[in-house]
RNA sequence: CGGGGUGUAGCUCAGCCUGGUAGAGCGCUACGUUCGGGACGUAGAAGUCGCAAGUUCAAAUCUUGUCACCCCGACCA
């Protein structure tokens, strides 16, 4: 590849738009372009990483026996309307019609298209188990992208659907999965950790994210640091915090003008936040959800969502807030809430583990400017259920071992895989034969691996002031071959032909620029070896040899340099 | 969708408050000097000031609308 043909657009100032490294670097490069909000352009370079995250993948995915396929982008709206999922899915997904008014969309996801082609050729047990996956572009029309190609609307995706005779079969594919994914981000050169997760919108049982740590990352992690355990914080439980009993007393209204945070609350009547019970409503389908957590604890809206199996969750606003309470916003509280209201619905209220049994506790009285103190939970006021509601802090007790402490890292989610279940095979009748000719729903694992959000990662988590430090799988090219001084350019070329007949990936930078140009972007493009030819060292017929990560120059042989290249691949 | 911000040359931005000839740096073209860590000089090309209305003798500048992009929140690989 000579720079001087293919197309690397250097930028020498990021465009103002991007706001972390990959963004920047990928732009600054010449990787990516992009062409609308959350939709990008792959250049050259860009596109070379591409595909070598790909090969990795189908190389990891193929030798546990996955098989690969290629779906279609535009999916007939049809197929959606019998997995139940074109009236639920919202505005991400971009609906279409043909010339003859036929509904499409372009795929964000293809569990439809998949179950389709299995429930045609899966019949019996003995078709069982199948893995399809399929590298391709999706889209799906966030609401806010961000982050160059950390989340894009289009974005280039593995997807891959299994399909089982029993849920233990599936267990047990499951495992292998994820560790083949974890194997797919070792090779790409990331430390990858595997995470619990909230299932979200796509539903089944459960469900694991492999995330790379990156403080830029925009999913926040629980970790133990004592056993294992690790989950996402949408779904990270922790112990259920003693609660300190205060003295019972009877039920005492008190004056407290203007007084709405919990803090100033508890300050103006001397309780320890934690004996302050918050409660916060929220707006659900078909009415109000009541969240009741500890004064020092903050609500976790998808506990609370799936505690109450709701649609949605928003926290309400003003005016729902006084039809319901009869007081301003930041007087809400347990006691005396009507159980329905008209025009807005059922009032439902959901407590936190951690009241439970509560005495002596202090909340808003549904009457503005006024606070209760002594509160009982079952005397006072009674919920209609508990549940975990918490949002996990850092220093919580850690669920599993019950004795470590949990730490908040950030990490991008870089894989995502599901025990879907019947979600999809239930509707759809994706159904086989047993042994004794009776019929089941096929059991369905789906699993997804962001390419282009890989590629992303792998600049989070390598690179420094100059530019990026691309690890040797992934990288664009083994070697970025530098002509330092256009004297010197036969025989750069002469070695150019050398690099490319012993196999090795290199960049030739044979353009007509000075070579300071040159080598700084060498260094932005980050491709790991830097070989240069220039009049410095072509007397003793040596090359001039760097490794990008480490900066250090040294002067070597042809012969050398392509053995150390080829030792480096090896691995 | 709510809140905030930005649209001026290929890129990064100034000019706008206080209306009166369209600017800088980088990049690009030509010539000369230079040539191993983003050179210098000279000459030059390049902008319907996002778009549309309005106010005005006069609009990049003021008003309204609209579109695009960005940031914060609700959504997600």
């Amino acid at each position: 590849m000579r720079f001087s043909q293919t197309l690397i657009p250097t930028l020498r100032e990021a465009p103002a738009e991007a706001e972390i490294v990959s963004h920047k670097l990928l732009v600054r490069g010449g990787f990516i372009m992009q062409v609308a909000r959350g939709i990008y352009d792959y250049l050259p370079l860009g596109l070379r990483v591409i595909r070598k995250v790909e090969a990795i993948v189908r190389d990891e995915l193929n030798r546990v026996g996955c098989a690969e396929v290629l779906l279609p982008i535009v999916i007939p709206g049809e197929l959606w309307e019998e997995s139940g999922r074109w009236g639920k899915y919202g505005k991400e997904l971009l609906r279409l019609k043909d010339r003859n008014e036929r509904d499409f969309c372009v795929g964000p996801t293809h569990e439809e298209v998949i179950t389709d082609i299995v429930r045609k050729f899966v019949r019996s047990y003995r078709d069982l188990p199948k893995h399809l996956y399929q590298i391709h572009t999706k889209f799906r029309d966030e609401i806010r992208p961000r982050f160059g190609l950390m989340r894009g609307r289009e974005f280039i995706m593995e997807d891959g659907y299994s399909f089982h005779a029993s849920a233990e079969d599936l267990d047990q594919h499951y495992l292998v999965i994820r560790d083949a994914y974890q194997r797919i981000f070792k090779r790409c050169g990331l430390a990858s950790r595997v995470v619990e997760a909230d299932t979200g919108a796509i539903g089944g049982k459960s469900s694991h994210e492999v995330v790379v740590l990156a403080d830029t990352g925009e999913d926040a992690i629980a970790g133990c640091d004592a056993c294992d355990y690790a989950a996402n914080v949408e779904r990270a439980e922790s112990c259920t915090p003693e609660y300190e009993s205060a003295n019972t007393s009877d039920l005492q209204k008190v004056h407290t003008p203007k007084l709405k945070s919990v803090e100033e609350v508890a300050s103006f009547l001397k309780v320890p936040k934690h004996q302050m019970i918050k409660t916060l409503l929220y707006l659900r389908d078909g009415g109000v959800v009541v969240a009741l957590v500890r004064g020092d604890a903050e609500v976790n809206e998808i506990k609370l969502k799936n505690a109450v199996d709701a649609e949605f969750v928003t926290l309400a606003d003003a005016n729902t807030v006084r039809l319901v309470t009869n007081a301003e916003v930041g007087f809400a509280g347990p006691v005396g809430l009507p159980k329905s209201v008209d025009g807005i619905g059922a009032i439902t209220v959901v407590a936190d583990d951690a009241l439970k049994g509560v005495s002596g506790a202090a909340s808003g009285a549904n009457e503005t400017d006024q606070h209760f103190l002594g509160l009982s939970e079952g005397r006072d006021f009674k919920v209609t259920q508990f549940a975990d509601l918490r949002m996990v802090k850092a220093g919580d007790r850690c669920v599993r071992c019950q004795k470590g402490a949990l730490k908040i890292v950030r990490g991008i989610e870089v894989g995502h895989i599901f025990k879907l279940g019947t979600r999809y095979s239930e509707p759809m009748k994706a159904t086989f034969l047993d042994a004794n000719s009776k019929e089941h729903v096929i059991t369905m694992g789906t699993y997804g691996l962001g390419i282009g959000r890989t590629m992303a990662a792998a600049v989070e988590q390598n690179h420094d002031a100059k530019g990026m430090l691309w690890p040797l799988p992934i990288a664009p090219a083994h070697v970025h071959l530098i002509l330092a001084s256009d004297e010197k350019r036969q025989m750069g070329d002469e070695i150019y032909e050398v690099l490319q007949r012993e196999g090795i990936e290199v960049l030739y930078d044979d353009r007509d620029a000075r070579p300071g140009v040159k080598f700084n972007d060498a260094d932005l493009i980050g491709i790991p070896y830097q070989m240069v030819v220039g009049k410095k060292t072509a007397s003793t017929n040596h090359l001039e040899w760097t490794e990008r990560a480490a900066g250090v120059k040294q002067e070597k042989s042809l012969t050398d340099c392509i053995a150390t290249v080829k030792e480096a691949l090896r691995h």
